[in-house]
DNA sequence: TCTCGATCTGAAAACGATTTCAGCGTTAGG
DNA sequence: CCTAACGCTGAAATCGTTTTCAGATCGAGA
């Protein structure tokens, strides 16, 4: 009852048990006590248990400073991710966490908001910290921010892209080559009149980017180039996604296809599109990106292009262990995207020639 | 040409500037390096800011085990979540990192997946790494946990709550309440025949689990207390939700009023019930809970509670700031949620009588 | 019985920063 | 001009492990 009221403790009140403790009880010294710990299998199995005996009847946990400070490891990796909100990205950190555990790392983890300057502090003070690998999330970063890494010394893989500039490694897919495929899946439809809605605010957001010269790409290769107002450049929020729509139906009514970057943008998109009484696919086909959970459930499904965001954070942790280990790392590693058909995509109407005024304007 | 092929360096090239390089650079003791460093004010301006130079100039950082070391604090707080596939929990981590980051906190995070095995591994771990602090979600932990927790020292608080058990502070929102309050708001639209989908297989879901017990307990208030049947158990995929829906009408097809544990499960039966023909809100009133993006935006928007996830995961590091510290903190905090009514409930439809087949049974 | 190896174990020196304690120089007051 | 007091700075101890290096122990072979 005379305990101190709503006091946090000021420190460890116990005087923590060190590996001097335990020596003294099992009648060795700090040294064995150390190897039994670290390697077990050079110290002589009687004694090896009768050490371990006291280990655990003193609950002894070693000092993970002093053991950091003496060996130079960490055991620990940084990641920094634009946002968690966006599930792909906190799919993407969770595998990575399991698999790092399981080796005995332990995670750092810090979001940027697409901020290129908060990433660097972000970085900078994770760098800091000691941490001995780092993951990043795309391509773009500022120059001073790799500067940072390289002086650090320290293993970075960049992720969900299939390169990165500076000759940082990267693991991911190849969004530009995805959305070409896609587009080109709609081309072969017969889809004309074409429209993309593409979260590339962000000026560091050089997934959505790489993904709207996929599509650009390929319209311009098939002879439709897309102008200016055929792009619509939104966040990541699904607001933003219904909105586009219907800036862009506004400006082109008679639009048979419209691309996303994201699912978030398409499920906004196809949201709006309802509201507006259009029909998805038959008179609009929409397609998105990231294959999300909820884009299998729609009604109609959407058609997205999945990425193998858990494969994504198990391969970073993967190369991280390896490079920190110093074992031989490659040097990139290109996973593969898969299209997904569903019924969100169709051919356009056939019978429907709703592109009179834009002839019109041609001739 | 001749660097090492793809080998990982082995240990930080540069053999790493320390305290004592500036403090021979600038002709100084590395005491008064440490001073400029955590005690400006207690050196001579001119000095200081000699020093200061000289640490810029070598890019000097300190080595941050040498400090927990001496220090004995980390300045880390480390957060383990059940998934951070839900949104909710990624919206709060979020939250929680960014606020630590302002205040020179680190933020491990780890992941339990549910399991309660997991999260006592998880959680040593994180003592060991010597964490200044934990956050951990929900009220239902095993006792060996506590007692970690209580052996070592290290303030704790727990989320999404209103209140926990074994002395442990919570800041949250009281679950029980507000499903008890849904409820009565669709009692009080005239709905006798209710379902309830829950995410309760796992058993360490207290939430899923206190917000089951408020439905129960309103509708026990109201004389209808529901039977085994009308209560459907699911984890948290949208698939479940669908399925949940599916099993509850086949049992009950009568229902007018489904309760959801989840958003999620809430999207799912939505998507169901679309699938099925029924009509959202006439036939079927469908509720959620969370409030995530997605809800506003359905067709027909869904009924919730909107969960202050940012504030929880604000108002937690904020405790473990101050506990740390410390300062004075309260015991639990309990947050206001808010009851979101949207186009997805509504009356039952008076006219129908489609018990009839329930109802033959019974006489 | 003695010596040579082969194993294990212990003593002690780091790892890099923080902080106490004492000493130095300077200024103010007598 | 001398002493007291104050403000800064430096020397050195310390935090808890890991690891090198050398010493001890034991068995086997001569």
């Amino acid at each position: 009852m005379d305990k101190k009221p709503v006091i946090a403790p000021k420190g460890r009140q116990q005087p923590r048990v060190k590996i001097e403790d335990v020596a003294r009880k099992a009648n060795v010294s700090p040294a064995t006590v150390s190897r039994v710990l670290n390697h077990p299998d050079i110290v002589r199995p009687e004694l090896r248990d009768r050490v371990m005996r006291h280990i655990n009847d003193l609950s002894y946990t070693r000092d993970s400073a002093a053991r950091a400070l003496k060996s130079g490891r960490m055991r620990t990796v940084g990641v920094i991710v634009p946002t968690l909100a966006l599930g792909i990205f906190a799919e993407g950190v969770e595998a990575l966490q399991n698999r790092l555990s399981e080796s005995g790392y332990t995670l750092f983890i810090a979001n940027s908001q697409y901020d290129q300057r908060r990433e660097f502090q972000e970085l900078q003070s994770l760098i800091e910290r000691g941490i001995d690998g780092i993951v990043l999330v795309g391509a773009s970063h500022g120059r001073e921010l790799r500067s940072l890494i390289e002086q650090a010394g320290v293993p970075v893989i960049t992720t969900y892209v299939a390169k990165a500039g500076g000759g940082i490694p990267a693991i991911g897919i190849d969004n530009e080559s995805a959305t070409r495929e896609m587009t080109e899946y709609l081309l072969r439809l017969g889809h004309v009149r074409f429209g993309a809605i593409a979260n590339v605010v962000a000026a560091s957001n050089d997934r959505s980017r790489a993904r709207l010269e996929g599509i650009q790409r390929a319209l311009s290769d098939a002879g439709l180039p897309l102008k200016p107002t055929q792009i619509v450049k939104a966040d990541y929020s699904l607001a933003q996604g219904r909105s586009a729509l219907r800036g862009l139906l506004t400006d082109h009514p008679d639009t048979t296809a419209v691309i996303c970057t994201t699912d978030t943008l398409a499920i906004g998109a196809m949201a709006e599109a309802r509201k507006m009484g259009l029909s998805v696919p038959a008179t609009l086909s929409i397609t998105g990106f990231d294959d999300v959970e909820l884009a299998a459930q729609m009604d109609p499904p959407l058609t997205t292009v999945s990425v193998p965001a858990a494969e994504i954070g198990r391969g970073a942790a993967d190369y991280l262990i390896n490079a920190i280990a110093g074992s031989p790392v490659p040097r990139s590693v290109v996973l593969p995207y898969r299209l997904v058909m569903r019924s969100s995509s169709a051919p356009p109407r056939p019978s429907v020639r709703p592109a009179r005024r834009g002839r019109s304007r041609d001739h």
